[in-house]
DNA sequence: GGTACAATCTATAGCGACTAGAGGAGCAAG
DNA sequence: CTTGCTCCTCTAGTCGCTATAGATTGTACC
C-alpha cells in the first residue's frame, strides 16, 4: 500500500491541523511520509494512528518530549514499560495537583463573582479580591 | 518618596522573579519605577501592591491582557465594575471547563497506571490507552 | 482545453509569557 | 583592595504551535 491520504484528509481524520502535522514532522515526532510525484505528503493508516495517538496525548497534557518517549516505547514494545508507566504516573501526580489548585481557584473566583451584585451598581469585589494579598506565601512581612 | 526597595527585594516580597518584573515593565504592565543615581530601580509600596496584584491574578490564570483591563479599572474605580465581573466570570467558566476535563483525564490516567502491574512485567496499558482513540478494544501497530 | 479556485508546497516570522545568557557596572564586607 | 553579589541592558532562546507569503498542483465546471 503505497498510497494514502493527503495532509488535509489526515488533518480531518486525526483532528490535528494541517500546519501542526507539518510541524510534528519537522520536530521529528512524525516520520516524513511518502510523497506523490508532485511532492505532496501521503499518509497511511499507521501515520494516522500515530497522529491520533499524539493528539490524544497532547490533549491529556503530555509534553512533546513525553510523547516522544511514549512513541519510542510504542515502536519497540519489547522494551520495559516502566518508563511509560513512570511517565503516566508523573502526569497523574501533576494532574491531581492541577485539579486541586483549580478547585481552590474556582472557589476564589466564585467568591469574587458572587461578591458582585449582578445587575447592580458597583459593589464589586473582584478587584479587591485580587488585590488582597493575604495569600502571602512570601516570607517576611 | 524617593526611596524604595531594589528589584531583588521587590522580587522576594512579591514573589515575582526579577527578570519577570523587568518584563512586566517592558510590556507596560508595570510603570517604570524611580531609579537611583546608578540607574537601579526602586520600588515603592504601591509598586509592590501592584506586583502582588499581578502575581495573584496570573496565579488565577488571568492573561496579561485581562490583568491590564483589571488594572485600568483599579486605577479608575469610578468606572463600572461590570467589566471586572465579566472578566472574572469568563475565567470562572474556563476554570470549570478545565476542571471537568482534568477530572476525566485523571480517571484515564488512573486507569492507565492501574493497568500496569506495579513491579511486574509488561502488562502495561499506558500506551494502549493513549492509542485508543475510539475507546474500542483495538490493538495497535 | 481553459479557467477558476481549492489545496498543497516551502520558508520564515510571530505569538504569549517568560527565561537564560553575555558583558559590564555598582556596592558592601572582609 | 579585592571578592562576590546584585544590578544594568541587550539579545536570543524556549514551547507548541499559528500565520503569512508566494509558488505550485490538483480538481471541478463549462
Amino acid at each position: 500500500m503505497l498510497d494514502g491520504v493527503t495532509i488535509g484528509a489526515a488533518a480531518r481524520q486525526s483532528g490535528v491541523k494541517v500546519p501542526t502535522i507539518r510541524y510534528y514532522e519537522q520536530i521529528g515526532l512524525l516520520a516524513p511520509p511518502s510523497r506523490t510525484e508532485s511532492q505532496r505528503r501521503l499518509y497511511g493508516k499507521a501515520d494516522l494512528r500515530r497522529l491520533a495517538f499524539i493528539r490524544h496525548a497532547r490533549e491529556l497534557g503530555f509534553e512533546v518530549d513525553a510523547i516522544r518517549t511514549l512513541l519510542t516505547l510504542q515502536d519497540d514494545p519489547h522494551q520495559s514499560c516502566a518508563a511509560a508507566d513512570e511517565t503516566a504516573r508523573a502526569r497523574l501526580a501533576e494532574v491531581e495537583q492541577r485539579i486541586a489548585s483549580l478547585l481552590a481557584l474556582r472557589a476564589e473566583l466564585k467568591r469574587m463573582v458572587d461578591g458582585c451584585a449582578n445587575g447592580h451598581v458597583c459593589d464589586c469585589r473582584v478587584i479587591e479580591t485580587l488585590a488582597d494579598q493575604t495569600h502571602n506565601h512570601g516570607r517576611l512581612a
